[in-house]
This record gives structure tokens, C-alpha cells and sequence, in this order.
DNA sequence: ACCATATAGTCAGACAGCCTGACCAAACAG
DNA sequence: CTGTTTGGTCAGGCTGTCTGACTATATGGT
């Protein structure tokens, strides 16, 4: 078997449940997100975290997390607060707005999934599913969306 | 079944690929391509083509492109030649370093495929790669990386 | 044959997202 | 209590993309 085009199959495939997810966040109202934000997001749920931590998840420069962090707060997704111990440390999290994009994007994310496992069933989706996480464990996710 | 990672394992996987292509590439001596021009260079192989095909095929503006092909030239993988019946027009085409650098990146892309196949199964890298093929229908392959 | 319009490609300028380097202030370790 | 590490900002630069304006060739209607 050849599978010399599995390379751009998987590109397209992962490039369309990013387009997918994205479509759906935008036509939540959520227009000024982009598909690297959510990923931002992935890390700002829940407890939140610092900058230099955020910036380790998205394997970027904490000047770049920073310049990221100061767009999502201008755009009300992000909160600032003073890190409880630390008197150096921002306490990033998401604002109630930001929660609310994030389920969207779940949302979107569970649509198209959905709508796959109708066209393929869901036997082949879960074989498809184990497959990619024995790919993806040499790879990390890059923000590269 | 949930299925909420996957649009992460999906994202994953094909970096990994992408990755695994450009150590390949790199590793034979080529160390000057990136991932976005072995996208080009799938589209300049054989007859080749102009300028504005390029650029359609890339998903980006003809000026973006002639950077890229300027670049490209400089590097020794692209060769320009006036259009046989189109006076307004350039012939792209790869040179014999720009096919051999397209082998290579075949070769690495092969060897990674087989690797898989050997941890999960012929069976299941079927299935994935027909799953995928699916997916790939409503995306286009975006240069992203 | 001629002119109007469409097309291939270039040049110039701007912007977004990322980087490196230098720096400040708080925390921690001896 | 001083030296080093760590969280974060500011300043400046690079790369790859974009839009807009332009030249030159091709094409089609009269």
C-alpha cells in the first residue's frame, strides 16, 4: 500500500475540524477569536494559570504570551489578577465571557465529530480515534492553527 | 463517547507527520526547505507550472508567491523559463536538486507511514487513513505548515 | 486592424505574529 | 542581607503575509 497522500489527507482532516471548530465559535458571537486563542483557553480554564506557564503551553516566548494576553484581555476574555502568593506572578483566567467561547468551541468541536461518526460510524471513528493518539504522542500540539 | 480531545489528537498527529517529513528532508541534506515549500514543490513537479497556479494552489496572493519562488530560485530548487506560448507568462519547474528534494520528503513521509503501520496495524492505518480521507473532504490543505 | 478589457507578474508599503536582548521587581538561598 | 533565580515588561527587528498601484502581453468585439 502506498499511502503517499496520507500526509495531506491528515493536514486537510486536521485543517477541517479546525475550520469546523472556528466557524462554529464565530457564529456563537464570537467573532475576534482566532483558533490559536482557544488553544490559549485550553490552559486558562479551570484554576487559570501565569503567563510564563501559559507561554510554556503554547511553546512560545513569554513576550509573545504576554502581547497574546494583553489582546485577550483588551477583548474581554481574560482577566488579570494578582497571583495569591507570588507577589511577582498575574493570575491568569478566563472572564465569564471567556468561558462561554470556550464551551462554543466544545460544542463545535462535539458537532463535527458527531457528524463524521454518522458518515463513517462509529467503529471506524473509534479506530480512527486510536490510531491518531499513537501519532500524536510524538507530536505536540503547536499552535500552529 | 466523547471524542473531546480529538480534535487535539488530530492536530497532533499531523504535526507529527509534518515533522517527521521536515527531519527527513532536513536530515538528506537539505537543510534550507521548510514544510510550506514542500507543499509548492507538489504542485511544481512534472510539467510544472506559472506563477498564478502556484499562488492558487498555495492559497495565497501571486505577490506572496513570487517571494516564495524568488527564494526558492535563489536556493538552486526552482528554475524559471519563459512560458512556451504565453509571453506575459514564467515556466516554473524543480530543478534536479528540487526533484530530489521532493523524493526525499516522499521517502521520509513513506518511512514514517510504515513505522505507524507497524504499531498499529496494517488494518487500522487502513481504516484511519480512509476515516481521514473523509474528513479531508471539506478541508483544503493549507500551506498552515 | 484597433481599441477595450482581462491576465501574468513586479514593486512598494503596511501589518501581524513571532523572536532576541535588555531590563525591573519580587522571591529565595546561602 | 546579599547574590542569584524567576515573573513579567519594554524596545527593536525579522519574516511572511497582505493590499494597492503599476507594466506588459494577450484576447475579443467591432
Amino acid at each position: 500500500m502506498a499511502y503517499d497522500d496520507l500526509p495531506f489527507r491528515m493536514l486537510a482532516a486536521s485543517n477541517a475540524m479546525t475550520e469546523a471548530i472556528d466557524a462554529g465559535v464565530r457564529a456563537a458571537g464570537y467573532p475576534d477569536l482566532r483558533p490559536a486563542h482557544g488553544f490559549a483557553f485550553v490552559r486558562l480554564s479551570g484554576p487559570g494559570c501565569t503567563l510564563v506557564e501559559l507561554a510554556d503551553h503554547m511553546g512560545m516566548t513569554k513576550q509573545s504570551a504576554s502581547t497574546l494576553v494583553a489582546d485577550l484581555e483588551r477583548k474581554g476574555y481574560v482577566r488579570r489578577s494578582p497571583h495569591p502568593v507570588d507577589g511577582r506572578a498575574t493570575m491568569l483566567t478566563l472572564t465569564p465571557r471567556g468561558v462561554a467561547a470556550t464551551e462554543a468551541a466544545s460544542r463545535a468541536g462535539r458537532d463535527v465529530v458527531r457528524r463524521w461518526a454518522r458518515e463513517v460510524g462509529d467503529e471506524r471513528l473509534e479506530v480512527f480515534a486510536q490510531v491518531a493518539a499513537v501519532m500524536a504522542r510524538e507530536g505536540r500540539v503547536r499552535p500552529t492553527w
